[in-house]
RNA sequence: GGCCCCAUCGUCUAGUGGCCUAGGACGUAGCCCUCUCAAGGCUAAAACACGGGUUCGAAUCCCGUUGGGGCCA
């Protein structure tokens, strides 16, 4: 291993890290950590009006939620200003740069013209050919005038790690503008001298920036560098194939996380969008991220942002963790849905850890685990309409499997075996001939409400008989009400 | 419109000239397990965009077409 390596991570701050963004970072980052180098968080705020606080911490609470962290920075380009009007005036003293006075209304019929003949439109070099004191006297005269970039004839081109060798003809490039006529840099200008300021070794970045690259190139050779490494990376698109944005739906990140979605299995999901391990691991943690990513491994091609296979992935994650870790995680939702306090959670928090171990498998995102877990809390049960349409039909014979319930319940002295409880209740229920699996089901309707929960057993022990009593009563209660009125109807 | 990128199941991907009657995963369908639903196990349908080359041999290399996307305008 030759220079250590420095990467670095962009973004305007545009309120929130979106996905695209996120995905950046993500590999940036993995990158970094893989090679045990440098990650630099860089502000590109030369939009400096609308660069407010809060638009810079949504980015930064983006990366937090995803457990990026970085190593140099934040900085932010804004205040490089003065950095790169020296690099500018280095290239205009070379000869490599030249003070351009043509006027937007010079240019805009530059460009209408070269419409009208079908061709594509690049600045004519018209002030390239100015002499230099002429040029400086006119400056100083307070004519307004740009700083335009002297784009050498040939060919420029580059090695991308992603898309192998990658060609631009320099003409179609034409002399592009560096310095705004009021002074402000301009944004490739401004990337370039950054880069290479903060001595980044690979620039790892969408796919949307190949075109500038050429232009980034030509300014590296001019200010007398190599160029690093570039990778751009392929970008995220909507279900439509098209680039992914806020018309798709969540791009904010933190919109993931208010979806329910772990933040290990979010950064899993990014890593395996344009990348993957190789063999046939799909479900991976951070660190088995970090071993494993290179970024020969990127993938050319852009990816669509399937919600299924997040959700899927959350799932695996989820069933991965301990009772006590989701516990840990699930524990503010429960009190956010004023399900409990965090008094009582705290008091039962064993128990809590067993029925986050409960529901765990059976859920996806974090709010499934809050409605599964919700009937498990002492208060009225609120009986979905599919359930009791599915296993409740029947009021009577509903009723009538709730009667061997309950009888099984008064009898019931092993409250815990799983085992010796379906055994006993199995007995039961061939005596009183009604076939077990009805009055399970039954049971599961009065207990939890819904028609999906963990094992019967489970849940009753979860529950205790106590609450168990009081739910099955009240359900017969319920039952008997409905029969009346099915009567009367 | 110009320039550039991309092209394997619906989706994410493996594949870097013979191991490909193209592998895995999500999703879909079916079966098993089963007190429900998941999870888990098994099975199925499902792809190399098209046309030319190069080669003994092409998903893999080259050219073109088509399609999708990005940037600039």
């Amino acid at each position: 291993m030759s220079t250590p390596v420095r990467v670095r991570f962009a973004p305007s701050p545009t309120g929130f890290l979106h996905v695209g963004g996120a995905r950046t970072a993500l590999f940036n980052w993995l990158w970094a950590r893989h090679t045990g180098g440098t990650l630099v968080l860089r502000i590109e705020d030369t939009d400096a009006q609308r660069s407010t606080d809060e638009m810079i911490q949504g980015i930064l609470d983006g990366l937090e939620w995803l457990g990026i962290d970085w190593d140099e920075g934040p900085f932010h380009q804004s205040q490089r200003g003065a950095r790169h009007r020296e690099a500018a005036d280095r290239l205009v003293e070379s000869g490599s740069a030249y003070p351009c006075f043509c006027s937007v209304e010079m240019l805009a019929a530059e460009r209408e013209a070269a419409i009208a003949r079908k061709e594509s439109y690049v600045y004519s070099g018209r002030c390239r050919g100015l002499d230099p004191a002429e040029a400086a006297r006119r400056r100083e005269g307070g004519e307004p005038s740009t700083v335009r970039f002297a784009v050498p004839a040939g060919e420029t081109s580059w090695e991308d790690v992603v898309h192998g060798h990658t060609a631009f003809e320099n003409r179609t490039i034409g002399d592009f503008i560096i310095l705004r006529s009021d002074g402000a840099p301009i944004y490739n200008l401004a990337v370039t001298v950054d880069d290479l300021d903060m001595r980044i070794t690979h620039v790892v970045r969408g796919d949307d920036h190949i075109s500038n690259t050429p232009k980034q190139i030509l300014l590296y050779g001019a200010l007398g560098v190599e160029p690093p490494v570039f990778a751009h990376v392929p970008l995220i698109l909507g279900p439509d194939k098209s680039k992914l944005s806020k018309r798709h739906g969540a791009v904010a990140v933190t919109a993931y996380r208010e979806q329910g979605f772990l933040s290990a299995a979010f950064v899993n999901f990014l890593a395996l969008l344009g990348w993957s391990p190789g063999d046939d691991r799909e479900v991976m943690t951070r660190a088995e991220l970090i071993e494993a990513f290179t970024l020969e491994r990127i993938t050319g091609k852009s990816a669509v942002f399937d919600v299924e296979k997040l959700e899927w992935l959350n799932g695996q994650h989820l069933s991965r963790l301990s009772g006590a870790e989701v516990a840990a995680i699930a524990k503010p939702l429960f009190v956010h849905a004023r399900i409990a306090d965090e008094a009582e959670l705290a008091r039962r928090a064993a128990w809590f850890e067993d029925l986050m171990a409960l529901v765990k498998t059976r859920s996806r995102t974090l709010h499934d685990l809050v409605e599964q877990g919700r009937p498990f809390f002492p208060g009225p049960v609120e009986y979905q309409p599919d359930a009791v349409e599915k296993f409740w039909k029947d009021a009577a014979l509903a009723d009538s499997a709730l009667a061997v319930a309950e009888a099984y319940v008064a009898g019931e002295e092993q409250w815990g075996d799983l085992e010796a409880m379906e055994a006993g209740l199995r007995a039961l229920a061939e005596e009183s001939g009604v076939p077990a699996g009805k009055v399970m089901q039954a049971m599961r309707v009065a207990l939890t409400g819904q028609r999906v929960s963990p094992g019967i057993f489970e849940t009753m022990t979860a529950m205790g008989p106590d609450v168990v009593r009081d739910r099955l009563a009240a359900a017969r209660a319920w039952l008997a009400g409905r029969a009346a009125s099915q009567a009367g109807a």
